[in-house]
DNA sequence: TTGTTTGTATTATAATATATAATACAAACA
DNA sequence: TGTTTGTATTATATATTATAATACAAACAA
């Protein structure tokens, strides 16, 4: 899978490296207990510092998005165990999208066009 | 419009208070023409610096939802006018909640319903 | 055994973003 | 004339982000 970052974005590096893959595995480009680049390999490809791509593994383990081996590297886990609610952060993340959408006078049934796309 | 701030929130802010008077815009807690606060006047009410509720108001001026005067203060715009569509920001946003969403199981039925809660 | 690759840890440094503090200024108005 | 408004300036402190250079332990291949 191809991970794009945005240099100019306000979102650290490696948050955007985090979003890429929770994204990878949200529309199955990601497949469970698919191997993840090594640390190193991606951040050369990436032009960006190792260490970097080490803090977005980190938060995707800590997640509970993957898990790492000393010896055979980080992987996607084959069963993801998580609550079906939406994180407290996202609820909110959502809320504020919502809001830009109304004042700018979209509609329910428009917004719910625009998030069908994304499904 | 009571304007509450998460001081552990990774989130700053000026962009805490600049997403909540977005929000109360949206939900018409404050009306078209409405007067905000003084910058020293919610400063001194939340306990923080009026630079950064400057920032908050530079911002949100810059974005056309509210205009200042030397004399009168800030004020919501009469008038909002956005195009009708989200912002490039807003759909990143939008995608990353919904990834979220997906890899939780949460149908995209069920997502409709937690959105229409906020609409 | 030896060498290589893996994630991980450590330490230092730099750059940037955020927030505060203390002042000051121009504009508007009573 | 005095007060209040947003705004500008300068300095400082802190936290976050990213890089750099090493080093280590674990696992495996040769």
């Amino acid at each position: 899978m191809i991970i794009a970052i945005n240099e100019y974005s306000d979102i650290p590096i490696y948050l955007q490296i985090r979003n890429q893959i929770v994204l990878g595995i949200s529309d199955g480009r990601l497949a469970p207990g698919e191997q993840l680049p090594t640390v190193r390999g991606l951040a050369e490809e990436m032009g960006i510092n190792s260490m970097t791509v080490n803090k977005a593994y980190q938060m995707l383990k800590q997640e509970g998005y993957i898990y790492t081996d000393r010896r055979n590297g980080a992987k996607v886990r084959e069963r993801l165990e998580f609550k079906a609610e939406l994180p407290e952060e996202s609820k909110e993340l959502l809320q504020r999208v919502i809001s830009e959408a109304k004042v700018r006078g979209i509609s329910k049934d428009d917004f719910q066009k625009i998030c069908e796309e994304f499904f």
